[in-house]
DNA sequence: CAGTGGTCTAGACCACGAA
DNA sequence: TCGTGGTCTAGACCACTGC
């Protein structure tokens, strides 16, 4: 682990133990440089990461700040495909392999994965839950070419660290969609809503550090749990 | 502007005026710095932005790439409380004031400027359109101890950069949520839409560089329309 | 193993906020 | 005016890709 990362994950935790609230001050530069023996580019990137993770704000002339928490129920869009986070506030998340099996390529996959129509692509579809509550359906198509191996076990744990651990891979950045629809007959039987109410529709499409696509999400989220939050930076801000 | 963001731009400016495809690459880090003179850093920083931006991605031994384009008709998230970027390739987009006023903040508003029930604040609406249809409602309230004036002239055109420009006030970071609901018949009859159609809600908070919040902004869009994307980043990738 | 991106340093100097 | 964040430099050294 990179030093400028280990600091941030320090300072981080500096945040949780002393219980700092929004707006409350962090350590000045100076005083990290000489506590984690690092000269100021390190801290100062390590300070930048965290502002991008909305966890901090700096300000010239002044300092840097805790920044707030985020209202309740709502959930981080950027962090994963699944619909909450799967923390001890939150009621627990449970995920449900329905299927998975290897399929031909339809249009909408070979493009999400820039492959020819008909080429072999792993789906998985998953069904996740919240108190019992249907959450969310989601099927996950990843690319053969690139993942030539995986099964119903591997893809009910954390198939990214299987990705990255075992097959070396590097993950790199995704695009994310989002648009709205009403549900079809099948779709609200399952959320045991009725057919016409909301949804959300999140597309996911993930790329190696290289570049090439190799996994395309499609989930359709209950429209009544479907909350997120994006904690914005400088750059998000020019109106 | 800093040296590293006018670079930035000149290669967003190469980009275009290459007609460079996602995965052409640009020129390597000491090209640029024998071209524009800096130092390796600040051409990284460069880069970084750029990155961040979701217009190249960096690949450590090989080079910078750069990244897609994205599905027509959808919308950057991040960039502004409108409803659609208004570019040449897309149908022109009009923006209404229907009405300005200072009211006393209800709790939500209150809440979320960070100030006392009652507090005055002011409150503009807007209609979007789009090709004469209704896109989205929207409503932004404005602390007043912090924007002292205001009038329909300038809330027409970019309030943002009156803020900046004439207020000398320094914009920060935004907190946005979003979350679904079906449409009430009032907001039914202003979309042409049906009682319990889908509709999006997108909340911002705005923030000064200081970290205070100014402005709340609340937008309920058509769901025909809410079409958006965000370019994610490494950081987005921690499954 | 050459080419390329990435981290880290030490230090000069600048820009802004608060007192 | 002083404390604090931010830019920029020059260069050493590291890590990964692809030939």
């Amino acid at each position: 682990m990179l030093k400028y990362q280990k600091i941030a994950l320090e300072i981080e935790k500096y945040i949780t133990v002393h219980s700092l609230k929004q707006g409350d001050k962090i350590p000045v530069i100076e005083t990290l440089i000489s506590q984690y023996k690092v000269s100021k580019s390190t801290i100062i990137k390590a300070l930048n990461l965290l502002e991008d993770k909305g966890i901090v704000f700096m300000v010239r002339g002044s300092g840097t700040f805790v920044r707030g928490q985020i209202r309740k129920g709502y959930n981080n869009l950027l962090l994963t495909q699944d619909c909450r986070e799967d923390d001890s506030k939150n009621p627990p998340f449970l995920r449900k392999i329905i299927g998975m099996e290897i399929v031909r390529a339809i249009p909408d996959v070979a493009t999400a994965l820039g492959l020819e129509e008909d080429s072999k692509v792993y789906s998985v579809r998953y069904v996740h839950y919240i108190e019992k509550q249907v959450l969310c359906m989601e099927q996950v198509f990843y690319n053969k070419n690139i993942i030539s191996y995986l099964d119903k076990e591997i893809a009910s744990e954390s198939i990214f660290n299987y990705l990255k651990n075992i097959l070396g891979l590097k993950i790199g950045f995704p695009d994310i969609y989002i648009n709205l629809d009403k549900l079809n007959s099948e779709e609200a039987s399952i959320f045991g809503l009725n057919i016409g109410d909301p949804m959300l529709c999140k597309e996911i499409i993930y790329h190696l550090a290289s570049g090439q696509p190799f996994c395309y999400s499609r989930a359709v989220l209950n429209y009544k749990q479907a909350k997120f939050f994006i904690k914005g930076n400088r750059l998000n801000s020019y109106i």
